[in-house]
RNA sequence: GGCUCCGUAGCUCAAUUGGAUAGAGCAACGCUCUUCUAAAGCGUAGGUUACUGGUUCGAACCCAGUCGGAGUCACCA
């Protein structure tokens, strides 16, 4: 009796026949676990059918209870309250349920899928290095594979690294002017943030030059002739800044050089290019490290920014697009709800638009991936619908598959992350404060060795970021993150250690508890741990890893009170002991299971 | 302005998809370590689920409107 919802509404389908002679369909009925105020362990919520049958919700819920408790063994009792049945099951049903757990150490894992999807997340920029919006990107990406793994699906994780552009330019620039050849060695700087420090010096610059144009005659003459005249000085030049980039900035004229160049293959221009992309490269492989996570392909933006033509070729081929008088090439998403999108330019260059359908059909040739995730934050949900419009107006085979993991932005509690302003929490620097903090925190405990601290130290960034629903916008409080306790990642890894800790002094035990008729508190236990496929199977289905972060953090906190109230160790029988040890095996496990499934590891003790 | 999303305790988040008396943690105040690890447990206090109306046996959730916030609406990436 594997599924024990489906038995339920099964009981619950026969009962309706015999008593009333009706037909209801499975839909029709609604089980969930009982409140824990209320005695039981499953209810059925009998409203639904009280137009159909024609009588009240509890004279329903009575019959049908008696029905159920007459003709199941393992209906141990029966209660109603308003139009809720509650069901208590027997102590021989919850026994036999982790008598099945220890002979089916898969049984948490969800049916199996042999889909095969591909997940794209991080997608960092190499301008820079990652931040507090990478994590939680990342994050999602990587419970996003593991999750898809554990229920069976072969998984592809990729990156697409936006390795070009006018960012990498302004890095690339100021360093020539004004590194002197300095090397991430010779300044003693992670190499990711040494380049971004030259980013940073071209922004700086470049302000100067602007600040200091903005007393020119012509710069008063644009104010002047501003179209919003309401507009105060600051304000507008705020707003000019792209514009003064693009027509009158000196450092932007070379930096648009220096793109042009690169675009034009020039040999110096390109070994400077490579030069400060590797340095970015190693950097973030290092941080990777320390999240704890790897890629099986990562696409290079610079190699990929010209796919796409032959798709809308083919597209305008068959009708699927359009091409304007000025030779640009269009697709109406009006159906869709949407806007007519641009894909090529009148000059016949691409835009993003256009790379997103070539790498998808790249990936798709390259992978065969029936299903493929992008890990975007919410910004671009619009670019995400019309991209899969598109596809799907054109007709690729893995349309249907296309899913936009949406994720909200990460705020600080003093607000949005401003680079301008930096306020911008990097991703190295937030791993070495909850490190120190997990140390600080250690420091007066038995077991702190650093492998113990760096796992509780990043159990819990990890879990304060992760167990938010992702399509929420969060906000991200650095001192809150360094927590160690209550729902935090540690408080989880605490419950398991105390288990390990029980293990380790019990010893083989190889009894039968069969004689053993399980408390209340086990029960519930048990029902939790039942519990765990189905969550992984909706957190699947629903692209949501903290629907796994909030049931371990339930488990645990279960667990921590049965721990309080019941000393397994000091167990009335051999029976009872026997039976506790293999309950909290499991919770074990299956705690560090779950966890797992976030990129949390678990410490033996800590 | 158009479109999309959001608004739950002082703060950060839940709520099994329309079900029972809306739950946790943090912060505050009590209590519990000679007893398997106190990174824990127990208790007190904290709510008109932004507001108004509607649908329903039942609404934080669905519908309409109002207020507030975010994102987006580029031949940018």
């Amino acid at each position: 009796m594997t599924d024990i919802l489906k038995e339920i509404v099964n009981v619950a389908i026969e009962g309706v026949k015999e008593i009333y002679q009706a037909d209801i369909s499975p839909g029709d009925l609604l089980v969930t676990p009982t409140k824990k105020e209320h005695k039981g362990d499953f209810t059925l919520v009998t409203f639904s059918l009280a137009k159909t049958l024609r009588q009240s919700p509890p004279q329903i819920a009575a019959s049908l209870g008696e029905y159920i408790l007459r003709s199941r063994s393992w209906v141990s009792d029966t209660e109603v309250v308003q139009g809720f049945l509650n069901i208590s099951l027997s102590t021989s049903y919850w026994s036999s349920v982790l008598d099945e757990m220890v002979k089916q150490p898969d049984y948490w894992k969800p049916v199996h899928q042999p889909e095969k999807v591909l997940v794209e997340f991080s997608s960092p920029n190499t301008n820079k290095p990652l931040h507090l919006g990478h994590i939680r990107n990342i994050l999602l990406g990587w419970a996003t594979y593991k999750m898809f793994v554990a229920a069976g699906y072969d998984v592809k994780r990729v990156q697409i690294v936006n390795d070009r552009g006018i960012a990498i330019c302004k890095s690339m620039l100021s360093w020539k002017n004004f590194g002197e050849g300095q090397t991430p060695e010779s300044a003693g700087m992670k190499s990711d943030h040494f380049v971004g420090e030259w980013y940073v010096r071209f922004e700086k610059e470049f302000q100067k030059e602007y600040s200091a144009w903005q007393h020119s005659d012509l710069a008063k003459e644009i104010f002047n002739n501003r179209k919003e005249k309401e507009l105060a000085e600051s304000e507008f030049f705020k707003n000019y800044k792209n514009q003064y980039f693009n027509i009158y900035s000196g450092l932007g004229a070379e930096a648009k050089e220096m793109l042009l160049r690169w675009e034009a293959h020039d040999p110096e221009t390109i070994q400077l290019w490579k030069k400060m992309n590797s340095w970015v490269y190693a950097g973030f492989e290092e941080t990777y490290k320390k999240l704890g996570v790897e890629f099986d392909k990562l696409y290079f933006e610079s190699d990929t920014y010209l796919l796409g033509k032959d798709i809308v070729e083919e597209g305008l081929k068959r009708n699927v697009f359009y091409k304007k008088d000025d030779g640009s090439v269009w697709v109406d998403l009006i159906d869709a709800g949407l806007d007519h999108k641009l894909l090529l330019r009148g000059d016949g260059t691409s835009v993003y638009m256009t790379q997103d359908l070539g790498t998808a059909q790249k990936r798709y040739e390259e992978f065969g991936a029936e299903r493929m995730v992008y890990v975007v934050a919410d910004e671009q949900n619009y670019h995400f619908q019309a991209l899969f419009a598109m596809i799907d107006k054109y007709g690729a085979p893995y349309a249907r598959g296309l899913h936009h993991l949406s994720y909200g932005m990460v705020e600080l509690p003093e607000g949005k992350m401003k680079s301008r302003e930096g306020t911008v929490v990097d991703a190295d620097d937030l791993i070495d404060v909850v490190l120190k903090e997990a140390a600080d925190a250690a420091s007066e405990r038995e077991y702190n060795d650093a492998e113990v601290i760096r796992k509780i130290g990043m159990a819990a960034l990890k879990f304060f970021i992760i167990k938010v629903d992702p399509r929420k916008r969060m906000v991200f409080d650095p001192k809150a993150s360094v927590d160690l306790q209550g729902q935090t990642g540690p408080y989880i890894q605490n419950a398991y250690v105390r288990i390990q800790s029980i293990l380790r002094k019990a010893g083989e035990n190889n009894t039968s508890h069969e004689a053993y008729e399980p408390i209340e508190d086990e029960k519930l236990l048990l029902n939790m741990l039942s519990q765990c496929r189905q969550v992984i199977d909706s957190a699947v289905k629903e692209y949501n890893p903290a629907l796994i972060a909030n049931y371990a953090y339930a488990l645990a906190k279960e667990y921590h009170r049965y721990y309080h109230d019941v000393k397994v160790l000091h167990a009335e029988s051999e029976a009872a002991l026997s039976f506790r040890l293999k309950l909290i095996r499991i919770i074990g496990e299956s705690l560090r299971n779950t966890m797992d499934l976030l990129g949390i590891e678990m410490p033996d003790r800590m």
